[in-house]
DNA sequence: TAATTAGTTCAACAATCATTGATCTATTAG
DNA sequence: CTAATAGATCAATGATTGTTGAACTAATTA
């Protein structure tokens, strides 16, 4: 899939519809502690599941478990040992995150917030009131 | 709080664990394709409850209810209007994207994941065998 | 062949959370 | 004072999901 967000309003509906559900996959993927924990270990060249398991003191089947989920969105790749094929390894997919990051810096990018434009309300004058609404 | 990640090993079990932690709050908050769909349209200007329930045909008290999630995180924020008290705008917080775009950027960089250095393994060579596990 | 090893899969449980409908608050209009 | 408006809060429900322990596969070793 191709991973833009469009400018002009024609294909706002269906393009980007389907753009910001392949976001949200992969940021709710991302956005369990545990996960970031093993891709901050894969980013450091830790790849084996006992590894993994060792660094952040969880069982070999829940590291199974949340790699297979990072493996689903497409941004953990796996290889087998050649000598041994016990083993696997698990690495990052740098081409998946480099369309996220970029994905993701063009959506959250401060510079391309619009002023607001109200299409409702009495359109009066606005005063920043801050925490008025009580969050517990 | 500070949203860096470090360079040097040496804090990298307190700093980085509530820098991940705070960033995996965030990313679970935006994991969510109706809250996405929401920061989408303040992106676009619009802000009141009722325009995002219209655009997104959902009720107002669940406009509300994702709004202050996304408060709670700090991703959003809040204004009355000034004329008609009874109308809250709300609007996304630069800064806190910003912040969030920065760390982003550096924690998924493709470029800085480092090759593998296994502690465990034969260390034989190894094939790619992509696809290998069944993923269902 | 039998025993280890590395890892996955399965079933069950508990916690989290999005959604819904109803109620409540605050503000403005008549 | 009495609606009407904009929106938040509350309680309940159903679905999703992280976690756990046990069983299972596949590969290697003795």
């Amino acid at each position: 899939m191709q991973l833009t967000l469009s400018t002009n309003k024609l294909s706002e509906t269906t393009e980007d519809a389907a753009v910001i559900e392949q976001l949200a996959r992969q940021l709710k993927v991302l956005g369990e502690p545990n996960r970031l924990r093993i891709v901050q270990l894969l980013r450091e060249g830790v790849q084996c599941n006992c590894e993994l398991g060792d660094a952040l003191e969880m069982a070999p089947n829940l590291i199974s478990h949340h790699l297979r989920i990072l493996r689903e969105v497409g941004l953990v790749e796996v290889e087998r040992d050649a000598v041994d094929a016990r083993w696997i390894y698990y690495s990052l997919n740098r081409a998946a995150l480099k369309e996220l990051t970029a994905l993701f810096g063009a959506f959250f990018d401060p510079a391309r917030i619009k002023e607001r434009h109200p299409s409702c309300g009495p359109q009066g004058s606005v005063v920043r009131t801050d925490e008025i609404l009580v969050v517990t």
